[in-house]
DNA sequence: AATAAAATTTACCAAAAGGTAAAAATTGAT
DNA sequence: ATCAATTTTTACCTTTTGGTAAATTTTATT
């Protein structure tokens, strides 16, 4: 094998495919019931594999949670730097910060409540992650909203709790559909919901920053 | 026994003690792990009894899980009926509740967990007491807020995402302490910490209210 | 067609978990 | 002191669970 990129057979098409599959399931089984309770065979199951089948993939639990938990994080590091282009304003940069954090909650509502279980049973697995790799870009982005302080360009403002304010307020529509549904009276959390609750949250962010109203 | 309350005898006493005792204990294991996750035995080693001792108590996991959350909904309940005091203003009833929720997740950040996970895994215990309890009351906290708006004491907001958004953000100083344990370089959340969460976020919202700042 | 590699199934297993049943110990009331 | 009620401990039991080991089947390569 001297390519890099292996040969993509018949096999290990099935193979990405079932693997990921698995992952799907896994992403499932854990938003529901978080690392302890959730069974290998409960997986499986929901993957339409066999118990023993899963485990030739993913030899074991905490692989396969790791698994899980990486291809989130991956997803929010990729889409949640708050890289500031040049020439935005702090309103142009919040405003698509607070959609974009939105959107994941929405379009990986599963991705997310695997998380939050994890955080809140007291980041086991994490903790070293959120040290190494969120503190600094968090450390990063309050020093950048600090500047936009000194400049007058948006209000005084405490960055630290406007961060875990906005990051609170957009992931609750994943990891509380439940009770918004039950409040709002649907069966399921629709686009136009989502659409309503980025703009409520939008709205109050700008205004917390004290920019002008849209 | 034709009084109505027991006699406090030694025994009775005792009882009350280990009981409470247990219920805290189990607060404890099910905030960290949530209910699949969590075993009698570990609730048993931490209320420093033995686990058929403490299946005496709670006969089964499913009664104690309950107990718990009916604890921590019984207190919310208390707390946060969100009544009209005659002559307040908006921004006083406003900031009475965000400092009361504040509250809530610093006093009882195990219940308020126990909650979280609850919810995150769908609801399954809780559905019911959301739609029969939780849903009328937020209906009239709906309709106050509306009738704020049409009095033109307050801005017009989204009078429900608004409410999501204040439980997020407070909420998650309990759920998320951990996270920002990590982001802010702190062993725990201290009282300064508590009390500079709660400025912040009640002047996001008085300031998404459009009620003058204080 | 034959052989190697990959995937799946079958057969087990030890530990953990939720409980039941009953014996033993402790406490309360007379 | 005695007897009943309460509490605690001891002994088990069944089901679930994460995982090993090896046999079997399917797929790819020559």
């Amino acid at each position: 094998m001297l390519d890099k990129k292996e040969k993509r057979t018949k096999q290990s098409v099935n193979r990405e495919v079932l693997e990921s599959r698995i992952l799907r399931a896994a992403e499932i089984v854990f938003a529901s019931k978080g690392f302890s309770g959730s069974s290998m065979e409960r997986i499986a199951e929901i993957a339409k594999i066999s118990k023993q089948n899963l485990i030739y993939y993913f030899p074991n639990k905490d692989l396969l949670y790791r698994r899980v938990l990486k291809e989130m994080l991956d997803i929010w590091i990729e889409k949640l730097s708050f890289l500031e282009v040049q020439g935005e304003t702090p309103e142009v940069i919040i405003r698509r910060y607070v959609s974009e954090k939105m959107a994941l909650s929405r379009l990986y509502p599963n991705g997310s409540k695997v998380f939050a279980h994890e955080i809140i049973s007291g980041a086991p697995v994490l903790k070293e992650y959120l040290i190494s790799h969120l503190k600094p870009q968090f450390d990063r982005d309050v020093i950048l909203v600090k500047s936009w302080i000194n400049k007058g360009l948006i209000d005084c403002v405490d960055p630290e709790h406007l961060f875990f304010t906005i990051w609170a307020a957009t992931q609750t529509y994943a990891d509380f559909s439940v009770q918004m549904e039950v409040l709002l009276g649907k069966n399921t959390l629709e686009e136009a919901d989502f659409q309503r609750a980025e703009d409520a949250v939008t709205e109050f962010v700008v205004r917390a920053l004290g920019a002008k109203k849209k």
